[in-house]
DNA sequence: CAGTATCCTACGCGATACTG
DNA sequence: CAGTATCGCGTAGGATACTG
């Protein structure tokens, strides 16, 4: 007894298309990964796993994801400053997900270069 | 024995990046999603289904999913025309990673919209 | 170190019109 | 129906400089 065919429409209040609007910007789930794998963090350490994310990026993607719950912050009174990042408990529960999607990628990533290759027009 | 801090540096050869890229376009994803649950779809049903996304943005997307493989186009010689779209097997690998992400958005869209909304700033 | 504050540009995407 | 072809704008995000 479910509309299953249009369930996707209209941005306001489909959970799924606002959760992916989220993670799909540029660095979002790269962070997400990173603090999966390596625990807790400083600001530094997060930017230089990345390589090549701003200053700027790495702020606004890192208080998006606090402001969503994801991740928290924390600093400490010391100087120079200390900030640590972590996932949050219901950061814990998504990245598993996100998790299987990178191991894919990795599996994969061959063949989807393949197919590019082949791919007429280009 | 790896090198595990620093793997996701690098656009070039990081197969994270490479694929989150991709699926981090505003509407791969739910292309995807969509196909998975509604089988074989001709291009308007697709359309249909997501509702505001415009033809051309839906043609650039099928392009490149079926440019990486994910998706198979079939047309038939009919007036007027008929084209069908598929997931390839690739494709069908990759789904049910992006049915749990879909699933835990639904599950937790609530926690997370209270966490923004009570958010301080904003 | 961990940020803010500006400035600026590329390009993702929508709107519209046309074709087979 | 299922596309292509243009045009044009908004904004994500990079570069740079400054602050506590």
């Amino acid at each position: 007894m479910e509309a299953k065919v249009e369930k996707y429409q209209n941005n306001g209040n489909c959970p799924v298309r606002q959760v992916l609007d989220r993670l799909g910007d540029k660095w979002s789930m790269l962070v997400l990964l990173i603090l999966s794998e390596q625990g807790t963090l400083r600001f530094k350490a997060i930017q230089r796993s990345i390589g090549d994310i701003s200053q700027k990026m790495l702020t606004v993607t890192l208080r998006t994801l606090e402001a969503d719950g994801l991740v928290s912050r924390r600093q400490y009174a010391e100087i120079p400053p200390r900030v640590e990042y972590e996932l949050t408990d219901l950061g814990q529960s998504l990245l598993p997900h996100i998790n299987r999607l990178a191991a894919w990628a990795v599996q994969h990533m061959e063949e989807i270069t393949q197919h590019r290759a082949a791919y007429p027009g280009r």
